[in-house]
DNA sequence: CTGTTTTTGTCGGTTTCCCAACAAAAGGTG
DNA sequence: CACCTTTTGTTGGGAAACCGACAAAAACAG
């Protein structure tokens, strides 16, 4: 059974029952002591259906995350369709913001959540990937491999991000952005050269 | 189409989520301007749906009041099913502090809400005289009729408790649920005699 | 009053969800 | 090791929710 559209109220329903139950389990157990059956029960939704939206746990946690990212995106800025130095900035200061307040969560000393740490980097990575690449392929100048920038764009950001906000001494997050986004433009210049040379 | 099971979650979840979505309507708007097709859109349940629940908006008012004052008392008591002098107290108790918190939330002025207060005056008294009923033919000693018996206490106890909660001296709830409780325990007594009597 | 718009109930057809059951894998415990 | 319990995926059948459409009633405007 697999689930095909993900416009109907059900699913979204169902979806967001999951996320909150994982999220308020997360807040009680250790991400090892949490079973998709914990989930589906706290949930209130059948385990087979957990099974029809998602593959495992994972794939639960990486889909939250994405959500959780998004709400936080849209809640700052309303059109994030067009690709602009703001923009990006914003999305460098969201990010700083978003990881800070996660890191916020996590025991130091603790190796045990390292499973869900990678996890949920791993998917937050995938995110400002895919973000940048729908900047860069809607962009009228188009480079030979926009994927490759997507790719050293977005990890230039997450990991510098990441370093961050992991390191003793905590930035201003308007700083940081600030400071991330300079190294970052000069690999963007041919995408947003209409605006500079023309 | 029509409702079979109470217990299926898909039931639970969709009345919930209507009964939510009322009470969020009823916070800002009249109860003549909110339509079914109204309730239906801000929970995010298909129309059609809610018929399948529930006759007319009327219905579901009064399914709403039953639901929240059951949760009032089961916030106070948990073995509601005895019948005994201390329980019919906390019910009445209850009764007090619910029909004050509405009656609070209404404009004495407008006569707009009428028609909303009635259809909640009525699921009320249903209630009371449901529990009350329950519990004389729990009893080991039946009565002829306790059906009379159930109404004239039901109603001694929903009418004092909401001439009192409109008036304009309002009373401690304690208090107030001692009074009401003297006068109604002689309605009870022959259901009462095990412990008193023999 | 007439015409327009909104709301109301209701109806098949489709999709999703629930449930019970199952075998297989994983995790303890003696 | 064997034994037992829990968890994991998966399946099929049935119940509930979604959707679009419809006619009829109600509310409204000119």
């Amino acid at each position: 059974m697999s689930i095909k559209s993900p416009d109907d109220p059900r699913v979204r329903r169902t979806r967001k029952l999951l996320q909150q139950s994982l999220n308020a389990l997360l807040a009680e157990k250790e991400w090892n002591d949490i079973s998709v059956q914990d989930i589906a029960v706290r949930a209130e939704v059948n385990r087979a259906t957990f099974y029809a939206h998602f593959e495992d746990k994972y794939a639960l946690l990486s889909y939250s995350i994405q959500e959780q990212f998004r709400d936080a995106l849209n809640r700052r800025s309303a059109h994030w369709v067009t690709f602009s130095p703001e923009n990006v900035r914003l999305l460098i200061l969201v990010a700083y913001e978003f990881l800070s307040a996660f890191v916020g969560h996590c025991v130091p000393g603790k190796a045990q959540n390292m499973e869900e740490q990678s996890a949920i980097f791993i998917s937050l990575q995938t995110q400002f990937y895919d973000r940048v690449l729908i900047w860069l392929t809607s962009t009228a100048r188009v480079e030979k491999k926009p994927e490759v920038t997507a790719m050293a764009v977005s990890w230039a950001i997450f990991g510098t991000v990441l370093q961050w906000t992991r390191s003793e001494r905590r930035l201003d997050a308007n700083t940081a952005a600030d400071e991330i986004l300079a190294r970052v433009l000069p690999m963007l210049a041919p995408y947003l050269s209409e605006a500079g040379v023309r």
